[in-house]
RNA sequence: GGGCUCGUAGCUCAGCUUGGCUGGAGCGUUCGACUGAUAAUCGAAAGGUCAUGAGUUCGAAUCUCAUCGGGCCCA
């Protein structure tokens, strides 16, 4: 691999790939001496049923980053790929494929079941295809083989053996979730899938009035669903709200004093009287009486229990619509469910999966739930408990796919009881590193919610739950791999060799223990997050398991959260039963918005496409820029413009150091593993410039690798900035220039030392940039390096105390700040860089002359001035900074104006003569009188008026031929005139630049020496000053000679302040 | 609706713990300069109701409360 004389990061990507295809870069590492320290990285795996886009990046990049950073460090870092394959979203696009639109209901035989697996099968290879291509171009470091699945059957089985743990440490129960449900399809629905379907429909609105048991007054209750009469078993007040009882048609009733009066309105009743108003804390616990219950006994007989049909005061009650008063269905409603849970209610739910009322509900039984709306209606009428019956326009959830009204339904379900794990849980998570304290927080207070998890799901294409259960006598086997299955089962259609998904673990006959009748399989599967959070078990052996979990560190989106992160951690403590979390540390990370802050979604087409991105722009940017731009917690806008501007310049200048590098060292002849920084240290061959750039670097490395660690990694990419930009390549490379152009034998040793610096440099820049930009760093270490076989088996730089000089930091950073303020003071003066000057006078603060004076040499030649003055102030403004300056004899000339709001009211009405004779009077003169008498007298026609030096402003300016620039309590100044001599070197200085660009345009290496440079038709003028000249021009244009008449072929014209000139170099 | 969290220049952030000089830096922008590696670099300028409002205080970006807005999760 040759290093290129063009900077194109498309060319070098590709260049380091085909060179790393040919690269058992595995192998290389397990061999390698320095890399045997083994530890385990965990996948969170990818859904396959989608393609990667721009956002999935970001967190490919950290995983990639942190396994590069450790395998420098090293670590022999396990990092298998994982792949998350099941779920509803992959199962309902499998339905889509196949055609079903009604979801759950169409598929009823096991030839579907099976048709539907195999095409969730097609959908996970498809898009796995896609993020395996994305992998690539991004250059994962993923070790693809080794991937784990999670649908296969190993997995599967060791799934099964944390659902065995969950049941011996009396975690798994049984137990019932309000879901939505869709009555067309026959399917639940998930939060999501309800979000996406709200429309405006019209419901029923029923009033009706329930009589207190121990009261002569009624409860005005209202519902858009009659049907949930059915299933009532509260009412709900706002404990923080009034509510009324009023008098009318000779009854009392009880409403919510909000909705009062135009609840009254609405059912046209004019004559009522308020009786008394009441908190609606105070009907907590009064019981009422049903009006339906001689047509539902099963709710009769659940009445009688102490907390059914109860008055409950629960502060989501809304006052606000209806009544303010509502009635709770625990089989129908989330809220009211879980409100139930709470009081320990017990759950009556007469429904049955084609959301048909089941013999429980007495004179409904077998009616589809909404049809019994009606009849419910009239008999409440009938009963005499009807307000009023009306209609009402709201927003209600619908199917998405069958547009059908959704309901809500108790369902049967298994759960995760997780208060029954303790502190266990939390205690885990406490023990956590998540480098920010804001998602630490969040985390931990989703852990102490303990909120039962359930883990089923109705559907088909996931983890079976392996519970059976004895159609007759209910008696239930618990079968938690496939041995048990087998050595249970009386027949095995497909073998003993059976896949452990659905269809084929329901052909599996299995008959009761006890009364040896059929055996049914408990028809769920389990939730997706709790096949993937089993990966640290599922995906490794016991015995890796053992060694190697917890893990160092994980990372996931934000989002994760309460997904993997979460599950991970329980799962983990289940298993073990036991406060241990499978990671010792967690990274979360933020998203990724578009360019103005919008969350990139397919409606709003903004989607970037991952594969598209990496092919149309450089990796190397791509993933340096999701670094570098923000913090990782931090949501990233991400912008094109942005990537392609600084993040480029970065790697830019990086790219061009090592050519400068190369062309230069190569001239010398120069062999990087001969000469080294020790050598140079040692034959003492270092100057206070390289002893301040190797200082920087100790700790450029020092903090990049501390911040590593901290996953601070915007903050580690920015160091590598800081030190690349503006210390690498705006300090030291053109203070060095000069020494390496100079190609005198006896000063070799000392083009050496700066070779040996800049190769130094640039070798741990590579290494520390690796984890982020992999093939640029990769490319510019084996071409210019290549000690190793690739950058990743070089070991992670540490830094050299020895090296460090805070002393020689500080006094360079002060010149620094005098160059720029002497720039300033050229650029008002509009004289340029390279023209030498006489005179530089630099002010000071007191005390620090001897860190300036520590550099001069190097201050004289940035400067470009013959002599450097360095002064030191003791003060910074006024007078006091005006004398003292006077006093060191610098070039100043008093500036004094009045302070007009101080002197209005001694001068009165005399102000204005008092601002003529001001204007005539000089400066000096006032300046002296307040020096001496700390005061200067006006004396207007006898009025003698004393003002003092707070009543002037004073400041300074310079003398004639000078110009100066003040920052902070630095003033450079510097001196404006230039004789014959400073005219003719400058006029040198600019011609050479000239020159020098077109030897450039004209394609010439730097090192090349040419024929001869001419230049015509300069004034006579300057070709005097240029006579004693031409050898040094020739010098420094790299020219055997230069002549002022025509005798190149091609002449370039050009513009010399103002003269026409003709150039050429051949 | 609830929990957590963020809000300082066009962008990325520092300052907030412990209130106190004129609220800083880098990038980006504009103008000027420099440049024999560079889309590098140097200089100058423009750019801020410190989200809003109230409170505490002699004094608030900083402490307190409320509101608004963004994000994530939950409902």
């Amino acid at each position: 691999m040759e290093l290129s004389n063009e900077f194109n990061l498309k060319e070098i990507e590709q260049t380091t790939k085909n060179y790393l295809s040919k690269v058992d870069l595995k192998k290389l590492i397990d061999d390698s001496p320095d890399k045997m320290d083994k530890i385990m990285f965990i996948e969170g795996p990818p859904t396959l049923n989608g393609e990667p886009h721009a956002g999935h990046l970001r967190g490919r990049v950290f995983k990639d980053l942190w396994y590069r950073f450790n395998t420098l460090n090293g670590k022999n870092v396990v990092f298998n790929a994982g792949w998350d394959t099941q779920g509803l979203p992959v199962e309902l696009q499998a339905e889509k494929e196949l055609g079903i639109t009604n979801g759950k209901s169409e598929i009823t035989t096991q030839e579907q079941v099976e048709n539907l697996v195999a095409q969730c099968k097609k959908i996970v290879a498809k898009f796995h295809e896609k993020w395996i291509d994305v992998d690539k171009k991004l250059g994962m470091s993923f070790n693809q083989e080794n991937a784990y699945w999670t649908y296969k059957n190993e997995y599967i089985e060791r799934e099964w053996k944390l659902l065995r743990a969950a049941h011996e440490n009396n975690i798994l129960t049984e137990g019932y979730r309000v879901v939505a449900y869709c009555p067309s399809c026959q399917t639940s629905l998930s939060h999501s899938e309800v979000n996406q379907g709200y429309e405006i429909v019209q419901d029923p609105s029923l009033y009706y009035k329930v009589k207190l048991q121990d009261e002569d007054a009624y409860f005005i209750v209202w519902t858009t669903m009659p049907f949930t009469l059915v299933t009532d078993a509260m009412v709900g007040f706002n404990p923080d709200q009034e509510y009324v009882y009023v008098e009318t048609n000779n009854e009392v009733w009880i409403i919510g004093k909000t909705r009062l009066e135009e609840f009254m309105k609405e059912i046209k009743v004019e004559d009522y009287k308020t009786l008394k108003t009441v908190n609606g804390a105070d009907f907590e616990g009064k019981k009422y009486i049903h009006p339906l219950l001689d047509n539902i006994s099963a709710l009769e007989k659940m009445s009688k229990q102490e907390n059914y049909h109860i008055a409950v005061a629960e502060k989501f009650v809304d006052v606000n619509t209806g009544t303010g008063i509502v009635h709770l269905s625990p089989a129908n409603g989330e809220d009211d469910y879980n409100i139930a849970m709470k009081r320990k209610v017990e759950i009556f739910s007469p429904i049955d999966d084609e959301v048909k009322f089941t013999d429980e509900a007495g004179v409904y039984a077998g009616m589809f739930v909404r049809d019994a709306d009606e009849k419910i209606v009239q008999d409440v009428k009938e009963k005499n408990a009807l307000v009023k019956i009306g209609k009402i326009k709201h927003k209600y959830p619908l199917c998405w796919r069958s547009k059908h009204k959704l309901v809500w339904l108790a369902r049967r379900e298994y759960f995760y009881m997780l208060d029954r794990l303790g502190d266990k849980a939390i205690n885990a998570a406490q023990k956590v590193e998540y480098f920010f304290d804001q998602p630490k927080n969040r985390f931990l207070e989703i852990i102490k919610e303990k909120h039962p998890w359930c883990i089923s799901r109705e559907r088909f294409w996931g983890c079976p739950l392996p519970i059976w259960k004895c159609v007759e006598c209910e008696n239930i086997e618990r079968l938690f791999s496939r041995k048990e299955i087998v050595d249970a089962s009386d027949d095995l259609p497909d073998g003993p060799d059976f896949e452990l998904h659905r269809p084929w673990i329901d052909r599996i006959s299995i008959k009761c223990k006890k009364c040896n009748s059929k055996m049914q399989r408990e028809e769920f599967v389990l939730d997706t997050w709790h096949n993937s959070g089993v990966a640290p078990f599922a995906s490794l052996s016991d015995d890796e398991y053992g060694k190697k979990i917890p893990a160092p560190f994980f990372t996931e989106g934000i989002d994760q959260t309460r997904g993997w992160a979460y599950t991970l951690l329980i799962e983990n403590v289940i298993l073990n039963n036991k406060d241990t979390a499978p990671y010792e540390s967690f990274l979360f990370q933020g998203h990724v918005l578009d360019e103005k802050g919008n969350k990139m979604s397919k409606s709003t087409g903004n989607v970037l496409d991952a594969s598209d991105l990496l092919t149309e722009y450089p990796v190397d940017l791509v993933r340096f820029y999701f670094m570098w731009k923000s913090s990782p917690i931090e949501t990233l806008n991400f912008s094109v413009k942005e990537l392609m501007s600084r993040p480029y310049q970065i790697l830019s200048t990086l790219f061009h150091i090592h050519l400068y590098f190369r062309q230069n060292s190569q001239y010398d002849v120069f062999d990087i593993n001969q000469t080294t920084v020790s050598w140079a240290k040692e034959k003492g061959l270092l100057g206070p410039t390289d002893t301040w750039l190797l200082s920087k670097l100790q700790k450029t490395v020092d903090n990049c690798t501390e911040l590593n660690k901290k996953c601070k990694f915007h903050e580690s990419a920015k160091a590598v900035e800081d030190f690349l930009i503006n210390s690498l390549s705006q300090i030291y490379i053109p203070i060095t220039k000069p020494e390496l152009w100079d190609d005198d034998e006896s000063k070799k040793n000392r083009r050496f030392a700066i070779y040996a610096i800049i190769a130094n440099a640039l070798k741990q820049l590579d290494i520390l940039l690796h984890p982020f930009s992999p093939f640029i760093s990769e490319y510019l270490y084996l071409t210019t390096f290549g000690n190793k076989k690739s950058i990743l088996l070089e070991n992670w730089p540490k830094a050299d105390k020895s090296l460090v000089n805070g002393k020689i930091e500080e006094s360079f950073d002060m010149m620094n700040d005098a160059v720029s303020v002497c720039a300033a003071a050229r650029m008002k003066g509009k004289l340029k860089r390279r023209w030498p000057l006489n005179r530089a006078i630099i002010c000071i603060e007191k005390g620090e002359r001897e860190k300036m004076e520590l550099l001069s040499d190097l201050l004289h030649t940035q400067l470009n001035v013959h002599t450097c003055d360095i002064i030191e102030l003791e003060h910074h403004t006024g007078l006091a900074e005006l004398l003292e300056m006077k006093k060191a004899d610098i070039p100043i000339v008093p500036k004094v104006d009045l302070q007009r709001k101080a002197i209005g009211p001694k001068a009165k009405q005399d102000l204005g003569k008092l601002l003529e004779i001001f204007a005539e009077t000089d400066a000096e003169t006032i300046i002296e009188s307040l020096d001496k008498n700390g005061t200067f007298t006006f004396d207007i026609n006898g009025n003698k008026i004393s003002l003092d030096t707070d009543d002037f402003i004073i400041d300074f300016d310079v003398q004639e031929g000078f110009a100066f620039f003040k920052r902070d309590n630095l003033i450079g100044i510097i001196s404006t005139v230039r004789n014959e001599e400073l005219m003719s070197k400058g006029l040198l200085k600019d011609l050479a630049r000239r020159l020098q660009s077109l030897r450039k345009e004209r394609g010439y290496n730097p090192t090349d020496m040419l024929n001869t440079a001419s230049i015509l038709d300069l004034e006579q003028e300057s070709l005097d000053m240029l006579k004693d000249k031409t050898e040094e021009l020739a010098f420094l244009v790299r020219v055997k000679q230069v002549n002022f008449t025509k005798t190149c072929k091609e002449y370039k014209d050009d513009d010399i302040d103002g003269q026409k000139i003709k150039i050429a170099v051949e």
